[in-house]
DNA sequence: GTCCAGGGTAAGC
DNA sequence: GCTTACCATGGA
């Protein structure tokens, strides 16, 4: 179907924003997203009109939620309460925050660590490949369940190039079967969700922000990664200048992060 | 060969 | 509580 989209949307910034590790872009400029068993190509025609794979109420149902199209980034990047801080939510305009599946989300960030995106974004899709259902007529595996990564081939999991991480992702898996984690952890408020993640072999203070901001919708989360930390160190005398916005911190980070990473350094 | 990547754990103070 | 060695892999 087309669709007009009048909020700040761009799929390129928000492909290279590294909060997912599966968005892929096509040479005709055509976006894949996957959440979950659902898989959307969308293409920017001109001005704000999109073609989209999906019908209404899957946008409805599933995307509409997925791309936050309910908040104004706009107003959001208006706060922005120093020059370099307005400068990047200036660089960054048409970023949106993805509301991902949570048990993605942790283990994408389990096997983040200590990688380069593109690395992560290779492991990611050999862990779909291997343990995912295919979707989308077969073409495109959805990300594995907590079942088939649980009891996944250990050789089979070891290719998948996760390294030391490996007993982290299994682990987190064998958990998230059993209920153990993530279940009902949607109604603890952002602290009890920070205790209960860091609890969680593998995952540390970055890793649980991470899976608060991208998985559980917790805007007010702004983790702290090697890109952040330079920032903070070269243009604010080491302090953390998110707190002051709240629970748009992690949003105003996102900025902050994209325009680090896309011009190296700074 | 060296350094780095959206860090975390465990041992040592 | 805070610091530090070590962790596996691939790209620059």
């Amino acid at each position: 179907m087309k669709l007009k989209i009048s909020a700040e949307f761009d799929l390129a910034k928000i492909k290279d924003s590294g909060q997912t590790f599966r968005i892929s872009c096509d040479e005709n400029d055509v976006y894949r997203f996957i959440t979950k068993d659902k898989c959307l190509y969308i293409k920017r025609l001109s001005g704000n009109e999109y073609d989209l794979s999906c019908e209404r109420d899957e946008w409805d149902n599933v995307w509409h939620d997925y791309f936050d199209m309910d908040r104004c980034y706009a107003d959001i990047r208006m706060t922005a309460d120093d020059p370099y801080m307005k400068a990047a939510a200036d660089f960054g305009e048409g970023i949106r925050i993805l509301k991902q599946d949570p048990f993605e989300t942790l283990i994408s960030f389990i096997i983040s660590q200590r990688k380069s995106i593109p690395l992560i974004e290779r492991s990611v899709e050999l862990i779909c490949q291997n343990f995912g259902e295919k979707i989308d007529g077969g073409k495109v595996f959805a990300f594995p369940s907590r079942k088939a990564l649980a009891e996944a081939d250990p050789e089979l999991l070891a290719k998948c190039s996760l390294g030391y991480r490996l007993p982290y992702v299994r682990q987190a898996a064998e958990r998230a079967l059993a209920g153990e984690i993530l279940d009902g952890w949607e109604e603890l408020s952002d602290e009890d969700l920070f205790k209960s993640l860091l609890r969680i072999y593998g995952v540390g203070i970055k890793v649980a922000n991470c899976t608060e901001l991208f998985g559980f919708g917790r805007t007010g989360r702004a983790p702290v990664d090697v890109w952040i930390q330079r920032v903070m160190d070269t243009h604010y005398g080491g302090e953390n200048p998110f707190p002051p916005y709240g629970e748009n911190a992690g949003i105003m980070q996102q900025y902050i992060f994209y325009h680090a990473r896309y011009n190296k350094e700074d």
